[in-house]
RNA sequence: GCCCCCAUCGUCUAGCGGCCCAGGACGAAGCCCUCUCAAGGCUUAAACAGCGGUUCGAGUCCGCUUGGGGGCACCA
């Protein structure tokens, strides 16, 4: 085999939102490309106007920029092989598909497709498998092309051999040999003059050098005609890669978009758009599915540019995978532990705004270390600092008094730690620590208990970031006024 | 119904004939750390679907069975 220079190329089909099965479908070539320094394309399949949503294809462009697959060629940046939406390649199908016809490996047809299902009804009925009858592949050419000139509708359809077998190859299956006899004439060209899968795909692969196919598992079954519509033309095949499905969570059945709202109940979601939304940074996301049909043997928390460093195509995977929503979760979180602090800062600042925060980007790049650590999706930001942001705070009463004690109690220890806060000259950690731990002792009670009235007086909630840090950044004077009020709530107890 | 593909812990996977009484990760359980929650550290439970071959030797190769998945459109 030569040593051509790889191209890959993702190749959807703008006909919905972009979910994570079309994600892996662009970094699995993406990172091919980038490890063998090749050059990876954005093609759009929108040869089918029934299905074609506006807006699909931007979402698809949106989806991979957010997740960093930046593509060397595609629709809205050009390239030396465009262009690369199929609907402006009618021309070059057309042409492709009258060549096959003219080589005797095509012909038209013009059976209609009422007179189809009702082929396919009596196929059935008898038990037989639904398959084209072969009615205008007997069709005289010269008689065919008459009919076509005299304006009537027509499709071309790929003329498969009857007898014989044909053998492909998938790089991770090996070889795959089907009867010709099981294969069907399958359209090409449909009547609308635009191609199905079959050809352009072939036909837009051939001419944009593509090497290496990587694609569903959903297209196995169609190798062997697409290997001998190449073959019809004479082409040499690329490598033929194909991905396992995503299986839902409980492994029963592909994970489909129907889904959605089955995982949307639980917080989670399969759509890019979504994930985004709820917190999900694109280096989770992409380590994520990275794992799911590729496997390495440790260290399995990377970037994007450790994979492309590590990738290796033979390390895919043939099984289907079932979604794990939790791994989502572990590798969101540790790579949100992985950004530093000015990142991550940037990142969730528009979180505290949107839900209508007040945010100073001193108190914010303080705040950031003290919760790094407990985010899982950025939007737990929220819960775990928008304290730091508030001028008051509202505390559950009953969560103001510690476990063993009453409210009477409460409200002592609540006086006496105000007591020694305010008689520091400053509430710094290191400052208010040991005196309060000096008060826990002498006071005979335990840490839990004091610090927890605390914690719920100054930041209004059970969990916080550590006690003394937060009241650090709060700020003497704010922390005094929450203990004051917390004081006052427990005295009307 | 027909065709095709797949098969290691609950899940994602490492393993490409001896290095495996099967390794990692998520999840689970326990312990440590600890002002809460996390994070982190340590430990434990947990798998080669079954049956036949091939071989001195099989998780690794072959076949069958079973299970799972996918496909059978003028959709991709």
């Amino acid at each position: 085999m030569t040593t051509k220079p790889v191209r890959t190329r993702f190749a959807p089909s703008p006909t919905g939102r972009m979910h994570i099965g079309n994600a892996r479908s662009a970094l699995y070539p993406f990172l091919l490309a980038r490890r063998m320094g090749g050059t990876f394309i954005l093609r759009i399949e929108d040869t089918d106007q029934k299905r074609y949503e506006p807006g699909a294809e931007q979402e698809l462009i949106n989806g991979l920029h957010w997740l960093g697959i930046h593509y060397d060629e595609g629709p809205d940046i050009g390239g030396p092989y465009g262009p690369y939406r199929q609907t402006e390649r009618r021309a070059i199908y057309h042409e492709h598909a009258w060549k096959l016809v003219e080589l005797g490996k095509a012909f038209p047809c013009f059976c209609t497709s009422e007179r189809l299902e009702k082929v396919r009804q009596e196929q059935l009925k008898n038990k037989q498998n639904p398959r084209y009858d072969g009615a205008c592949r007997v069709i005289d050419p010269d008689e065919a092309r008459r009919r076509v000139n005299a304006g009537e509708k027509y499709v071309i359809r790929f003329k498969m051999p009857k007898e014989g077998s044909i053998t492909t190859a998938d790089l991770l299956r090996g070889s795959i040999t089907t009867e010709n006899s099981a294969l069907d004439d399958s359209v090409l060209l449909k009547s609308d003059g635009l191609p199905t899968y079959h050809l352009a795909a072939m036909v837009d692969d051939h001419l944009m050098e593509i090497t290496h196919v990587i694609r569903g598992s959903e297209w196995l079954p169609s190798l062997p005609l697409h290997t001998h519509v190449i073959r019809a033309f004479g082409w040499d095949e690329p490598i033929f890669v194909h991905l396992s499905v995503f299986l839902k969570p409980s492994g029963k059945g592909k994970m489909s978009k129907r889904d959605r709202a089955e995982v949307m109940k639980d917080g989670y979601s399969i759509f890019l758009g979504d994930m985004q939304e709820l917190g999900y940074i694109p280096e989770g996301v992409l380590n994520w599915i990275a794992l799911m049909g590729w496997g390495v043997p440790e260290d399995d928390v990377m970037t994007l540019d450790q994979m492309v460093e590590r990738f290796d195509i033979d390390g895919l995977t043939a099984s289907p995978a079932a979604i794990n929503f939790q791994k989502l979760d572990h590798f969101n979180g540790a790579h949100i532990r992985l950004l530093r602090t000015e990142d991550l800062a940037a990142r969730i600042k528009p979180i505290y705004t949107q839900a209508g925060f007040r945010v100073d980007d001193g108190t914010l790049l303080k705040v950031t270390p003290l919760i790094r650590e407990r985010l899982v999706t950025l939007d737990d930001c929220l819960a775990f600092g928008g304290f730091f942001f508030l001028e008051d705070v509202d505390p559950n009463p009953q969560e103001l008094i510690a476990k063993g004690l009453d409210a009477g109690q409460s409200a002592e220890i609540a006086r006496k730690s105000y007591e020694i806060l305010a008689a520091l000259p400053e509430l710094t950690h290191s400052a208010a620590e040991p005196p309060m731990r000096a008060y826990v002792e002498q006071g005979g009670h335990n840490v839990n208990q004091v610090f927890g009235i605390l914690r719920v007086a100054a930041t209004g909630q059970k969990v916080s970031p550590p006690l003394f840090e937060s009241m650090e950044i709060i700020g003497r004077a704010k922390v005094l006024k929450r203990l004051k009020n917390a004081i006052e709530i427990l005295e009307k107890m």
